[in-house]
RNA sequence: GGCGGGUUCGUAUAACGGUUAGUACGCGAGAUUUUCAUUCUCGAAACAGGAGUUCGAUUCUCCUACCCGCUACCA
């Protein structure tokens, strides 16, 4: 029987959610939608000492933002995800609070013969290890060294039952087998083969703080989810072959799920994964979210970089993947319709800040103008712009209808990658300047320029009717050339007045925005200032 | 060191034995525009190296180099 698609995302709450890691969840996230399955999100905090408080509820945050919402898991308070039938066979899906599971299946492999107990102190081993490695060599616990150590397998069966009894820094180790072929199958690499005795006997349950390992835990919950596909980071592929061995040693091969493991992302430039200190460093963030540390140390996140959740998405899908034709731009929905495992690239992809602003203009142009200033309007208040409704505008009392940025947005927004850029490239729709860029007026207030610039604005002064771009363009265009004058030099003599810099709108957009009585105003304000 | 994975323009990628090796970002040059931006056109830019297999290899095999990961009572 076919069996519904179950996939999970397992961070360990040790800190923000990176990058790569939304990566990994958005391809869990695609795969089961795409074929009506559940994604289901467990939070693995089987290591009590790197739990970071905060960092579950920022991994669910930024999972929100980013618009993967989990079928099955804990939500934003720590809750059970509600789902309508409001039963929850799975859960908890909370690691440390599934503790009590866990021990009895280490104990089931130790029966059968899988696994054994160690007596060995860590202390012990790191003494072993640092002797082993000022001969040169490596200590590896496994069928090399497991007969000298102190174990289930080498201590008497009475010793055994004293320290399982008396002592609590003991572990359930895997019994690795010391020469055998495994051999596995990854739905992104391949066949993959590898010989068990290079591995170690990994730990599995610790009994000082009665936790499992995350080998342990995850094979067992796994299994117990019913989870079909696993879908992780590369970083995983090593261990790949303990997990397939354990799945044969608890008897689950026949449900064992499909192995899928993504390559790594990589620094813009340079060697290595992406890591925190590079997005500091070269300018970017490496997080979904802003992230303040329990330390106080702050990260930047691309949300409060001003990046759109569906150009984060889209550009984190295109990193590692492709649709097989040259379609860059997808929805959320329209991802889950192309994607498939057998399109993700092998290779490490490399980060590429460029590629990423480039997806947040494209999704800021197809905007509607009113998404935009509602977004634009925060930022004018801060700038000390009051907004009203209407389309109302006082440039002396800095207040402005709604209707009024609005048409001020969708004249700008193809020329911004961010809507924070919007305040750079349009603040002289709000403030009347009193400043002139010196290098343009020195360039265009010429003279010569200027009189004909004022005769100009004379005339548009004058204009009768509604200002309306079409019709206003028109007018000036055949005012200035039944007069032979140079267009340009007028046009920007007027601009400079207008903008206080060279640069900007065409004066049409300018003028029919802010209106005749500004108009003149700055006009006016440009001869006093800079001189006729 | 051992084990595993990877390697196409600067970057992301296409190609599934035969192509002038395509596309996008970025970069350069033109054109358009009243400036800037946009837009448009054009351009520079890659098969890591070496052996095989084959009539023919970017594509298959092996070796080397380089990169990445793992090698914890972390995930």
């Amino acid at each position: 029987m076919e069996r519904k698609t179950r996939v999970r995302f397992a961070p360990s709450p040790t800190g923000p959610l990176h990058m790569g890691g939304v990566r990994t969840a958005l391809y869990n996230y695609l795969f089961a939608k795409q074929r009506g399955g559940d994604f289901v999100l467990r939070i693995e905090d089987t290591d009590s000492h790197r739990f970071v408080p905060g960092a579950e509820a920022y991994i669910i945050q930024a999972l929100t933002w980013c618009g993967i919402r989990p079928d099955e898991g804990v939500d934003e308070n720590g809750q059970v995800v509600s789902v309508p039938s409001g039963r929850h066979p799975h859960a908890p899906y909370r690691q440390s609070e599934r503790k009590p599971i866990y021990r009895q299946y280490a104990e089931q492999l130790v029966r059968d013969g899988y696994a054994y107990y160690a007596f060995d102190s860590a202390e012990e081993l790191a003494a072993l290890r640092a002797e082993m490695e000022a001969k040169g060599q490596t200590f590896i616990y496994n069928h090399s060294t497991r007969e000298k150590l102190r174990n289930s397998l080498t201590l008497p069966a009475g010793e055994c039952a004293r320290l399982l009894e008396e002592t609590t820094d003991w572990t359930v180790r895997f019994k690795m087998p010391a020469d055998r072929i495994v051999k596995m199958d990854d739905m992104i690499r391949g066949h993959v083969e590898v010989n068990s005795g290079t591995l170690d006997d990994k730990v599995l349950w610790k009994r000082a703080d009665e936790l499992p390992t995350y080998h342990l835990a995850n094979i067992v919950d796994d299994h117990l989810m019913e989870i079909t596909e696993v879908i992780r980071g590369e970083e995983w592929l090593p261990s790949l072959p303990l997990h397939y061995l354990l799945y044969e040693a608890f008897g689950w091969q026949d449900t064992m799920p499909r192995f899928a493991h993504l390559s790594l992302l990589l620094k813009p430039d340079g060697k290595g994964k992406l890591s925190k200190r590079d997005g500091d460093k070269m300018g970017f963030p490496v997080f979904p979210l802003q992230w303040t540390s329990p330390e106080g140390e702050v990260s930047r996140g691309y949300r409060e970089d001003g990046y759109f959740p569906e150009a984060f998405v889209n550009l984190l899908a295109m990193l590692g993947w492709n649709p097989g034709d040259e379609r860059e731009l997808f929805t959320l929905d329209e991802l889950v319709e192309a994607f498939s495992i057998d399109r993700i690239v092998k290779s490490g992809a490399r980060f590429n800040p460029e590629k990423a602003k480039w997806y947040n203009k494209e999704y800021l142009r197809r905007r509607s103008p009113e998404q935009l200033a509602d977004d634009f309007i925060p930022i004018l208040e801060e700038k000390g712009i009051r907004v009203t409704e209407g389309d109302g505008k006082d440039f002396a009392g800095g207040c402005f209808g709604k209707e009024y940025v609005r048409k001020v947005v969708a004249l700008i927004q193809e020329r911004a990658t961010f809507v924070k850029d919007f305040w750079d490239i349009a603040s002289y729709l709000f403030v009347s300047p009193t400043e002139y860029v010196e290098k343009d007026a020195a360039k265009f207030w010429k003279a010569e320029n200027t009189a004909l610039a004022f005769e100009l604005a004379a005339h548009i002064g004058a204009m009768e009717g509604i200002w309306e771009k079409e019709s206003f363009e028109a007018d000036v265009e055949n005012y200035i050339k039944s007069r032979e004058w140079p267009m340009g030099k007028v046009m920007n003599c007027l601009r400079l007045a207008l903008v206080g810099a060279s640069s900007g709108l065409g004066i049409a957009d300018i003028a029919c925005l802010i209106g005749r009585e500004e108009f003149i105003r700055r006009v006016d304000r440009a001869r006093n200032t800079l001189g006729a």
